[in-house]
DNA sequence: GCAACTGTACCGTCCGGTTGGTATAGTAGA
DNA sequence: TCTACTATACCAACCGGACGGTACAGTTGC
């Protein structure tokens, strides 16, 4: 494999580009372009642009992961510490990138492997719960809750107030705590 | 305006496109193809390709709220009628073309206008839910419940094996009874 | 006579990917 | 220690196709 820090140096210059000026405009050109490579040094630590948007969303799961991990330590001991951790982890939006999320959205379309990673990742979330919860319809409405909190963010399209939305984040912890027991 | 009836064929061309191929695959030309029209044609009725897109999001929207004003004749006199009857029409999926939403999902990476029609509707469902509800965050949670498990299927990134997913939305309307009392 | 097209040719741009080459650091053998 | 060779990291130029949109002359049917 290549210099890890020169391939996190991409994403991380892919990933401005999204937040700057929208997930549309990731293109290997503007991607060189702005980590400073040329196209043919990109091309060489991404071999397709498939290869990058997946290293973006890895890099995205790997970050969030980290978080969740804190707050699982947290709830130890706890009988749904990894919901409840995901949940926490929802609350503070910055770990989500909205901008990685919304180029990984775009590309979906056309390939919808690319999401294959989140897709393991998320089995893997889904048989720790089910061991500390059974199958508890509660647990997946939860989960859904903040999925749904989440995309409405994402697109904007959310029907309360942005200034009212932490407050919500915490009721849906309230809420956890109460159909969870 | 245009014929209605074809700028109906247009759209359901564009779909099927949408369902059959991808949603990266709606071109103008393979929808002019796939509707029996010349590009000229097409452009007759669509000046643009984002015009397109957009009635194809006005109709989803339209077609929604029909499927949803029969469930609230059901929920009449109810408190909750509104929110009752957009649970309701989540359960059958059929209504929301999966395919038309990625593909509308796709553009707005590049377009977010585009959504500005489906914000206005939001707008409405939000007021009317406050004047039946008033500002309870379980309205809300329950919204975002219902748009996450809509998401989470159409990027087939739910935790729940299909076969249950029905379920869940049953439940999801239990839950919705016991929150709103 | 006007709305609703057809048909075709064309344009400019964008974009993913290819090609062939260079610089450099390291390594193995005589 | 000099030489031949290899691997890694990168560059500059280019290619080919897709795609949104334009232009425009002609046709059909109410």
């Amino acid at each position: 494999m290549s210099d890890p820090s020169t391939r996190d140096n991409i994403l991380d210059a892919a990933q401005r580009i999204a937040a700057e000026r929208g997930a549309g405009r990731i293109t290997l050109d503007e991607v060189a372009r702005e980590s400073g490579l040329s196209k043919g040094g990109l091309l060489y630590h991404f071999a397709t642009k498939e290869a990058l948007l997946q290293a973006m969303l890895e890099r995205l799961i790997a970050r969030t992961s980290a978080v969740r991990e804190t707050h699982e330590q947290t709830y130890a001991g706890h009988p749904n510490a990894t919901l409840r951790a995901m949940l926490a982890t929802r609350m503070n939006p910055e770990v989500l990138d909205p901008s990685v999320a919304m180029a990984i959205l775009t590309a979906v379309a056309e390939q919808p492997a690319l999401l294959d990673p989140l897709r393991q990742h998320i089995q893997q979330m889904r048989e720790r719960i089910l061991a500390e919860n059974g199958d508890s319809p509660a647990a997946w409405l939860l989960w859904a809750a903040a999925d749904g909190l989440m995309f409405q963010e994402l697109l904007d399209i959310s029907p309360v107030p942005a200034d009212q939305r932490d407050r919500l984040h915490q009721q849906l912890q309230l809420l956890a705590e109460d159909l969870l027991k």
